[in-house]
DNA sequence: ACCGGATTCTATAGATCAATAGATAGATCG
DNA sequence: CGATCTATCTATTGATCTATAGAATCCGGT
């Protein structure tokens, strides 16, 4: 017992050693059916015996791998945030036009919800649930975010580029509404792919939808 | 015994006899503690016990006034919804042109965030958890809402005073999402007043942020 | 002041849930 | 083969939650 090292699933560094692949592999699965449960029932309509369902285990048997529930809703949130502040940098920082930007920035939040969507939706609706020092550290990766888009929007106006008489928090919060209620009803009965959205969502935050010929 | 009414609140019909007003007064003083506390916490988050806390009276004493969470749930959703679709279908029905309506489609959306807040959330963000029953109920009801959302849109493009590059129900959707992360910063740090950001979001999506003069 | 209904209370049943403790089967490796 | 580690299991505890039953209190009308 001495010198067993349990792969519990950790929010702070990684363990001192590798884990073997298997054991990676296998704690991936886990975080993907909770990531799963929460995005379908929401944090406190699932239940850790929801989870273990999922995977076909006992319900005891999934805290050998996370040492409470309110720890595996961080990992899902923080794999749910993981990637958006980078996006949206590297989109920021090209030498291409403010609508150009904008059109990137919803695309590069659009884009996850191909691959992680369980992950993002509960990053989104679930954040809220967080115990208050996970939420702060989710929070700030998310208020990081929110500030690239925001300072792509100010200085497409200071540029000239984009309408002054919009204001830029407000810009963010409705480029940010828009796409994240694609979260929720995407692959629900609607069926449209994610790079046409994409697309028009990016221009109607550019151009709207009136006709400017009429 | 033989003849107490008890005014359980009801999601069928109405009591046989009208309640006497403090009766009707404290009932909606009830469902205002429930739609607070389902707002706040989310509905499996909320325990019947923190709505109670928030009257000042025991757990207990709440299955006066309903006689299951599910059900107080349904009638927080639906006083939630209620008037959503009227409102609409009378901006819809004005002789106005596309891009007053949807102008006004977007201030009637978020009109009722000044004084049924709690209500409105609980609608939009807990109505998944209604059971099967109640669900198609209150979902009749928001499928109504949105497709004469979706009908102004249309007929705007038919008439050629919308552009026809975007897909109606697309932005039906991109309204309707703008305008529900509304309901979730409004009061939440953010300090906009309800009319500036409705008289906003509609520009945002008739002429967009980009400047045509650049 | 009393009656009866309206409202709230006490007490508790019954279910579910997160989490712990310790046992056990399977794999790995000397 | 035997020892150790890995992953899961059984069993259970204690907390919490919804809902019910029935007693107690309040209040308006007569």
């Amino acid at each position: 017992m001495r010198s067993q090292r349990k792969p519990e699933l950790q929010a702070k560094g990684a363990s001192p050693r590798a884990a073997a692949p298997n054991q990676r592999r296998r704690q991936s699965e886990i975080l993907d059916a909770a990531a799963k449960v929460f995005a379908e029932r929401g944090y406190y309509g699932a239940s850790t015996q929801d989870i273990a369902d999922v995977l076909g285990i006992r319900q005891a048997s999934l805290y050998y791998y996370f040492s409470s529930k309110e720890i595996a809703l961080e990992l899902v949130c923080l794999k749910g945030v993981e990637g958006f502040f980078e996006a949206a940098a590297d989109v920021a920082a090209k030498e291409i036009s403010a609508a150009e930007k904008v059109h990137g920035l919803v695309e590069a939040h659009l884009a996850p919800l191909m691959d992680r969507a369980d992950y993002v939706k509960t990053f989104l609706n679930e954040r809220q649930y967080l115990p208050p020092a996970s939420r702060k550290k989710v929070g700030k990766l998310s208020r990081a975010y929110e500030k690239v888009i925001e300072k792509v929007i100010a200085e497409g106006i200071a540029s000239g580029e984009l309408r002054k008489d919009i204001d830029p928090r407000l810009m963010t919060l409705a480029l940010l509404g828009m796409c994240k209620s694609v979260s929720a009803w995407m692959g629900k009965g609607e069926s449209y792919q994610v790079p046409v959205v994409a697309e028009q969502y990016a221009r109607i935050l550019l151009v709207g939808i009136g006709n400017p010929r009429h």
